[in-house]
Order: C-alpha cells, then structure tokens, then sequence
DNA sequence: CCCGGAACCTGAAGGC
DNA sequence: TGCCTTCAGGTTCCGG
C-alpha cells in the first residue's frame, strides 16, 4: 500500500527516534517475511535511515542494512518504554487487533537497549525484511526519483516515449520512476487533465510539463498530509495520515468531479483500479 | 524485448 | 447468520 509519500513520512518519524539506537533483540513472528540472519544486528547500532522508492533502508554500524518493503499491508509502529513486550493503543487501529502490539498480523519486533521497539505488522505478508550489504544498495534496480535534480520533464518525457502502454502504468514502472504508485498516479493525471488510458508516448510537450508538475506537487502533498490512510497505511506513532481527505478522483467513482462535475469513472488499467474523469481528462 | 495475467496472502464488504 | 464472490495502494514470475 504505502507509496513514496507513505514511506517518506514513516523516514521522517523514525529518523531521529532510531538513529543512535542499539538493537537488542529481533522477535521473527514469520519467518518468510525476515531475509537474512538476524543475529549479525544484534549488539549493532542504527547509523541513519534513507527512502529508496517505495523502500526504507536502515543503516546499521558495521556495513549491513535492513530494507524493509511494506508491499500492500505493511505497518511499522514504533513505541517507547514498551512494557512488558506489549504495546497497548488508547484507539483503534486498522488490522491491529485489540489496539494490542504484538498482534494477529505483527511479523517482526525489533527491540533496542532502551526498551523501545519496532513492530513490523503485514496482514497480508507479502512485504519483508531483508538484511543486505550497505555496498549492494546501489545496485537496486529502481528508476530515478522524482525529487531529484536528475528528474526533470524532459527525462519524463524521455521516460513515457519508450512506450505505448498507458500513461497510468508507465508512471507506476518502478524501473522508470521510483515510488509513483496507484494513488498518487492516479491523482496526478487528474490533476494535469491527462486520460489515464492515454498511450504514454502520445502526450505533447505541454501535457508531459503539466504532468511533471502534478505529479510533484500530489507527491509533496501527500507527504505534507503525512500519507493517506484510507486502508492498512498508519504513521508509526499509530495515528493516521490524513492525504485520502484531499484525494479528487481515487475511489470516488460514480461521484461529481471536483473540476467540471463530471461522473468520475473506475475502470481497471494493468490489473488494479483507476479512476478519472472522462469528460475533462483528455 | 514487451506485455498481460496469475500468483503471492489475508481479511473486509457486499450479495444472496 | 452464513456462505460465496470480489476486491485491496505492490512486485515478481511465467507464458505468449
């Protein structure tokens, strides 16, 4: 679920809580979502944390890394002074059952010295930790990211004119652009008025600086709103992003668009749904 | 190489 | 109440 602005909030939170941090112990609840053997962290230190596309990377003294990729369902919630190895949440929580941490979905609780904890919940389990060598991360084979200077509307242009599949599922090409997923496309096609069907090597200059643009600006939007919580996605203090309360198209099918009221449309695009408004995206 | 579709999992929601 | 189907924000693999 959680897309580049999810994942850049989570960055952000974390950064200063576990920087400086020693691990104590890793508690693997389900073996096939931890790669890698979880004892070299012990004793180790967490040097900083950095966002690679949808990926966080946690840098640990001595040249290995923990990457961690939430995939649809992925949490990490981070508590302080945990008692006991419980943590207990005054509100609900979606798929954290009992508002209690370790749950029904919790994988991996990573403890440091201080008694604090990370807990790595996935209802789903299709995301994972793995250990790697801090030295292999370039390596990634992920596509520019869109606050680089390196991207700019003529490497997006020079990106979509490799391809006439839909713009939709070009932006979403990890390979391309890092961290674009079905929200935030969807959004940023509505944004620059752009038919998601739209084959992505027929879009004029103006439209690709038009979607340049939206595409940023929904991104640093959704990272101002600290992510969009309107599934499984929660910030790690447990408390919710707020970016779906802003969103124009995604899930609102059957609904009056923002722009030109409109019916907003859902149809599926490369297996996952999307959402735009027939008669002002062109 | 390019592309579409299935698979990986589990739970929620809606229809009957 | 309960059973069945459909759907879910991501990635990877497999076959055409």
């Amino acid at each position: 679920m959680p897309e580049l602005p999810e994942v850049e909030t989570i960055k952000r939170f974390l950064l200063p809580k576990l920087v400086g941090k020693k691990i104590k112990a890793i508690k693997i609840l389900s073996p096939k979502n931890f790669i890698g053997n979880s004892k070299e962290l012990i004793g180790k230190a967490i040097q900083g944390l950095e966002r690679r596309a949808k990926i966080l990377i946690i840098n640990i003294e001595g040249g290995k890394a923990l990457t961690v990729h939430l995939k649809l369902t992925g949490q990490l919630v981070y508590a302080n002074k945990v008692k006991e190895g419980k943590m207990i949440f005054s509100h609900p929580l979606p798929f954290i059952s009992d508002g209690e941490l370790p749950g029904k979905t919790t994988r991996v609780v990573i403890g440091f010295i201080d008694d604090s904890a990370l807990f790595f919940n996935d209802m789903r389990k299709f995301g994972w930790m793995k250990i790697v060598d801090q030295s292999a991360l370039a390596e990634l084979k992920m596509g520019v990211e869109p606050f680089s200077q390196e991207f700019t509307p003529i490497k997006l242009k020079q990106t979509l004119s490799l391809t006439k599949r839909p713009v939709k599922v070009a932006l979403m090409d990890q390979e391309k652009i890092a961290g674009v997923g079905n929200i935030y496309a969807n959004e940023a096609l509505f944004e620059a008025k752009i038919n998601p069907v739209r084959p992505a090597n027929s879009l004029n200059n103006e439209e690709i600086e038009e979607l340049y643009l939206m595409l940023l600006k929904v991104l640093k939007e959704g990272i101002k709103y600290g992510g969009s919580s309107d599934e499984s996605y929660i910030k790690p203090d447990g408390s919710s992003g707020k970016y779906q309360e802003h969103f124009r198209v995604y899930q609102r099918q059957g609904e009056k668009c923002f722009r030109c009221q409109g019916k907003i449309k859902r149809i599926a695009l490369g297996g996952r749904g999307t959402f735009y408004c027939p008669s002002c995206q062109k």
